[in-house]
DNA sequence: GTGGTCTAGACCACC
DNA sequence: GTGGTCTAGACCACG
């Protein structure tokens, strides 16, 4: 599981932790039953301190991601790939409709914004099909 | 000049200032030369803190929107509809394109991603009407 | 509203910290709407370090026990006397169980553990009662 | 002597074992001066971490409940089965004290409190019914 | 003033 | 070795 981190993104460091986590278990990378790495392993390969990742492993226990084997670290819940899954939609869809709602607030038209999102939607989709090949 | 704020919608309440003063030169609510409202006028009428208002029109003041006239108060600058317009605009396709990006990366179907984006659309719309209608 | 914390019985103290804001709330000591104490002026009055009291209302913002409102503090949610009132029971209940199953493996009879669990609850309820009519 | 171990209820591994231990004595399961497996077979037997049954047993040696014979291993020790006794009640006796007036204390009615305490029981003793049938 | 994040370093229980 | 808790002190965004 290769975790890339980018400190001055906006983003806390723990949320693209957890968020890295939970792509790589929907995207199967991890199984459930796996082990993720430790929390002092993953500081050091991040070069951060060790508290943000408990911080990040604190959240995807509480998101029922990951569950504790005493003594022995952390393995990916049975039940994490629909929850990780499920998760990633719902926070894409808020995403959705924050930008969205600040495009109505700043006074552009419903037919402006619908514009601007087919054209995005489009070229997104072109960018995503033509990695798709490279790969 | 009509300016309406969402103290719980995430975003900072100096940011839907700016925004919305922006928003009134872009589509000529104000003119430029014209003085916009004191910082504690401002403040009063939308039941916010006077800091908070003072930090939007400083931000304005940087973006080059407004200038402040010795002894005079505050007026919308000479190129302030230019800058508005444009960047307005900008801003919000930026936006746009960036969330689009990270639906289509994680895995959402084109029609999935219509469908969040018209149901944010009109959820977001009836939304502004309604404060439209408050006001 | 009091809390009171004991540094050496073992509960983690954000932890004690929780369970005493949630029994406040459950007990409308403090009402929902109400702000709770700031993060620092709690740390200060029970001498501890600010991040364990930050850690405390991390859960209990979790717990949707109560909400940010920005730049102005944290206050106690409007759903959350309910949520105190049921999440006491199924603590209470949880503790039952656990306490139950070690008497269970420690070999003791069924009838044996009954009795001893009546012997505490009618003593428990006696002091209780007097301590009531103390107040 | 038969030892089940259960590693995710919370109690720790090693706890688990000093009380199944001081249950086998207390019940005459084993008998003072005979000896007690030794900490590699015990871990084979139980797959657990040798350690942990180091532990367990450094423990019982502290209770008094097991003795070093040079060269010879681990035997129970001459006055075990009285302190096995005595102190298995009085700590179950206890943590159903403290339960119980925290149950009280928490507002939940004698009637509740004894349904939770019913219920806890009988699940209790079928997984251990259960257990037992399984070895 | 408020909460939110991060670092550094310590100590603990458990396996 | 593992995770869990706590302290100390710093910096940031927001109102």
């Amino acid at each position: 599981m290769q975790v890339m981190i980018d400190p001055d993104n906006g983003v806390p460091i723990y949320e693209q932790v957890v968020r890295q986590v939970k792509y790589a278990v929907a995207e199967n990378v991890v199984l459930p039953g796996q082990p993720i790495p430790s929390v002092r392993e993953m500081a050091k390969t991040l070069a951060i301190n060790p508290n943000t990742v408990q911080r990040a492993y604190l959240q995807l226990q509480n998101d029922q991601v990951i569950e504790v084997l005493r003594g022995r670290g952390m393995v990916v819940s049975s039940g994490a790939k629909k929850i990780c899954v499920s998760s990633r939609k719902s926070v894409v869809t808020n995403r959705i409709e924050t930008v969205v709602v600040e495009a109505v607030q700043s006074g552009m038209e419903a037919e402006e914004i619908r514009h601007a999102f087919e054209a995005a939607l489009s070229s997104a989709r072109q960018r995503d099909k033509a990695s798709d090949q490279e790969s």
